[in-house]
DNA sequence: TCAAAACATTGATTTTGATCAAGTTTTGCT
DNA sequence: AGCAAAACTTGATCAAAATCAATGTTTTGA
C-alpha cells in the first residue's frame, strides 16, 4: 500500500526528487491518501494548521475571505503542488486562508510530527523548501505590484501571456471558472467578460469555447495599459 | 575587528539567535560592514543577486517599479531584518525588487557562497528561514487580499490599527513618508491626507505633528468601510 | 438526459479614488 | 540657523471599474 502512495504523490512532488527509492519508501509510509469529492474543504481560516497537503489530482483552491465576504484568490494547486508548508515550522500556528477542492480530488496529507522528522533527517529537504518558499514570496510581491500598480486591463492582458507563455502555445485554456480568475485579478466577472470582448474586438485575441483563448496579437496585448 | 562586526549585526538578527559565541565568531568573519548614506541604492531590478543584507542600523525600503513608473514599497527593513534570502538558494537568480536607504544606514552584507556554506554548517539556520520566508507568505497574502478586496479607506484604517497593536500603544508614529505609505496601501498620498482629515473629523484618530496618530476610537476605525 | 443551479454576458448607472493644480508646511543639508 | 527642495494638504475634475439588473448559457448531479 505504502509503496502504491509513493507512486501516487511523492513522484510529482519536486521537493522530493532525486531521493532514493529506500527514502522514498521510508516517506511514503507517513503519507495518508483521501478521495475528495468537488467542494470539499481540507482547512479553514482559524483552524489549527498541523497537516502538509499534496495534491495527487484534480485541483485545489487557496483562498482568503475579506470582513466584507469577499474572495481572493490566492492560487491554485495542481497535480505536484502541495501547500499548509509555512504551518509546520512553528507550532499553534493557524490557517489564515481556506483550501478547497475545485473538482473531484485525490490529496495527499502529511502530518506536521511526521513531516518534522522527515526536515531532521533529510536536510536537503528544508532547502528545497526554501526555494519554493522564496519562488512564491515573489511571485506574491508581483501579484501585489500589479494589483496596485497596473489597471485591470493590464493585469489580464499580462495574465494571459504569462499563462500562454507557461504552457508554450497561443491558445491557453483558462484553468479557472472567471468568477475566480476575476478574484485572483482583483476585479469581477462583467469587467473580465468586457474587457475580453474588447481585446478580441481590436484583434488582440480570439475567444474559443470551452475557455479556450487564441493569443493572435501578443505585442498589442503587452502594450494595452 | 570582526568580533566588531558580529556585536553590530549578529546580535540583531532572530535568525542568528541562539548560536553560541563560538559559533558567532565564525559567522562574523565572512560578515562585510557598510556605512551607507540616506538614498544608496543596495540593489537594482535585473542585477544578479549574490548577496545576504542585513540591516544594523537606519532603514532600507524594498520596492517595486511597475512598466509605467510607478512604485510599490513591498517592505521596509529595520534594525535587524534582513533581505536577499530569496536569491541565495539557486544561482543565477536576478533582483525583481529595488532596495534603498531611506535615512543613513549600516548594512551588513554576506555574499551567496559563505551563507551556502553556513546554511550546511548550521541546518538549524534553514529552519529558522523557513520560518521567516512562511511568515513573509503570510504577510504578503494578506496585503494581496487587502488591496483588492478592502477599500482604501478600510486598508488605512486597517493600517493605523495593526501598527498601533505592534507597538503596543495608542498613539504610533507613522513609520514612512506618506509618500512611501500610498504607494504601500496601493494609494495616493492626496487620498491618505484626505483619509486621515475624514477619520479626525470622525473623531476616530487625532493628527499629532511628526506623523504621529493618537487612536481615540479603535471601534470606529474597524468598522469604517 | 434533463432540470435546476451556477456561471457568464450585456447594458445603465454610480462611486471611489486618481489626477491635475496650486498653495502650505516640513525636512535636511551646508 | 537659514534656505532650497521635498513632502504634504486642499480643492476641482475626471476616469476606471464596481454595482445593479436582466437575460442568456453552461454545468452538474439526480
Amino acid at each position: 500500500m505504502a509503496t502504491h502512495h509513493y507512486q501516487e504523490c511523492l513522484k510529482l512532488v519536486p521537493i522530493f526528487k532525486s531521493l532514493s527509492e529506500a527514502d522514498l519508501t521510508t516517506i511514503a509510509a507517513v503519507i495518508h491518501p483521501q478521495q475528495l469529492k468537488r467542494g470539499t474543504i481540507l482547512y479553514q481560516a482559524e483552524a489549527e494548521a498541523n497537516t502538509l497537503y499534496i495534491v495527487d489530482a484534480g485541483q485545489v483552491k487557496i483562498y482568503q475571505l475579506a470582513a466584507n465576504g469577499r474572495e481572493q484568490l490566492l492560487r491554485l494547486l495542481n497535480p505536484g503542488d502541495f501547500d499548509g508548508e509555512y504551518a509546520l515550522f512553528t507550532a499553534a500556528e493557524t490557517h489564515r486562508s481556506f483550501a478547497e477542492t475545485v473538482t473531484a480530488a485525490t490529496v495527499c496529507e502529511i502530518r506536521r510530527e511526521d513531516f518534522q522528522k522527515l526536515l531532521l533527517q533529510y536536510p536537503q529537504l528544508s532547502l528545497r523548501i526554501l526555494s519554493v518558499l522564496a519562488a512564491r514570496v515573489q511571485q506574491l510581491e508581483q501579484q501585489t505590484t500589479r494589483v496596485t500598480t497596473e489597471t485591470v486591463e493590464t493585469r489580464l492582458a499580462l495574465y494571459l501571456l504569462d499563462t500562454a507563455d507557461a504552457a508554450k502555445t497561443d491558445t491557453l485554456k483558462l484553468p479557472m471558472k472567471k468568477k475566480d480568475l476575476a478574484t485572483y485579478l482583483g476585479t469581477t466577472p462583467e469587467t473580465i467578460s468586457r474587457k475580453l470582448s474588447s481585446f478580441e474586438a481590436a484583434g488582440y485575441i480570439e475567444q474559443l469555447p470551452q475557455k479556450r483563448i487564441k493569443i493572435r496579437d501578443r505585442d498589442g496585448l503587452l502594450f494595452v495599459s
